[in-house]
DNA sequence: GTGGTCTAGACCACC
DNA sequence: GTGGTCTAGACCACA
């Protein structure tokens, strides 16, 4: 397998969280978007240590923490892997973490006096202008 | 004036997030309640980290991030009152918080496979189910 | 509250498994056993790193796995704490645990040919005798 | 002597456990239930690790285990062989396991708060579930 | 003071 | 080569 890091993008100090979340996230997007299926190797962890500069402590800990999460496993010798039902549990997560986001803002939209029709209606209008508009 | 302590609900370490956010939320909850409305004195620092039980340090962090966000302002000698303008500081600030979390739920929906559709079904499922639900 | 370390018992290098998955079974022990109560406060990282001579960080790592499992919450500045269904978390981890090893005492026994009345017999013989027997 | 590697089921680095320790397993599990008998060849390594598609010295540790267990022996230049008494140490090793996992569950189901009677009643469950129940 | 994060470097088991 | 564990020490946020 060639590198995959070009996959992970950017991992800065700078941005918000911890380098290690970072990494996660980014193999979890990759997990959700078919670009990590299961079975296939992740970088070492030194290599990808080496090259997102940053140290091998934090890889591992990023992985430990995708392992804990069911979307890969690491075998001694070998490396780590996408787990079978790594995109399953991924899909999961995804959907709870979804319906918590989405009841936080209708929380705080009601607290801004909104009912339930305004809420639908901004709803609506981050759907058209998409995620960043 | 009587304690508005009994106002701020339960203060734990257990809840997720800092003492002193927690604080911040509850002052914001009440504002956006009507239940303190502007001009209105909010507890002192001592009295109030007393019945909380928390550090007066704490309290004093919690008053300084209101003072920021233009909820309160404070006087020395006098205390602290809600701002004039606190009520719409805390609506528009809301309504972006709102808009934020719908995003980030819409984010999280579509990792998840869903489409526009999906997101305003869950949306409405809970509305209907009420946000507890 | 005063020190807590010597319920920990020895953590030893030498003994099987990790240093800190001794110091995760330590704590669920106490926890179990009702020693340790929802809301207690544990030994701090730094205390309980010197107490048991090992790294500060074999302490948190422990701290982290039983965060993890639901055990125990961690708040910065303050220190870590029983959470309050720890005692429920723990009881369903060891029904389950309790049920993966008989199933495997089963696997093995007949492996070994014996039929069930054989192994209610050695369940048998090993309760009169005690686990230690 | 025909090919024997298809009885030694899924080898993969996916399931729990080093890979040599699942050979040992799957070889203990032939001759337990006398597929594999007193003076039977087993693979040589070289075309066992081929069928399984692991590295030849993965092969040779797991045969090198069960030599020291008993259950083999070698001989330079002809291969592996299942030893006389094989059967008959490995009937004593799963006895010695399934006590050792019986005690490990009692352990486990006590900490949970569980009586003997409540044991009984969980291993009478498995039993009449099977054991995959 | 507390825990949270990150680093550099070691030794071990497995392949 | 791989990951698994442990160490010593740093800096930051919170109380």
């Amino acid at each position: 397998m060639t590198s995959l890091a070009f996959m992970f993008g950017p991992i800065s100090p700078a941005a918000p969280g911890p380098l290690y979340e970072q990494i996660v996230a980014a193999v979890k997007r990759e997990v959700a978007a078919n670009r990590l299926n299961p079975g296939d190797a992740l970088p070492s962890l030194r290599s990808l240590a080496a090259e997102l500069m940053v140290s091998l402590i934090t890889v591992k800990r990023a992985y430990e923490e995708l392992e804990k999460d069911g979307v890969i496993y690491s075998r001694q010798g070998l490396g780590a892997f996408v787990a079978d039902a790594g995109g399953e549990r991924l899909r999961e997560q995804n959907i709870e973490a979804a319906q918590a986001a989405l009841r936080a803002g209708m929380a705080a939209g009601r607290a801004a006096g909104l009912d339930d029709a305004g809420l639908l209606d901004m709803l609506n209008h981050i759907l058209k202008e998409g995620i960043d508009g």
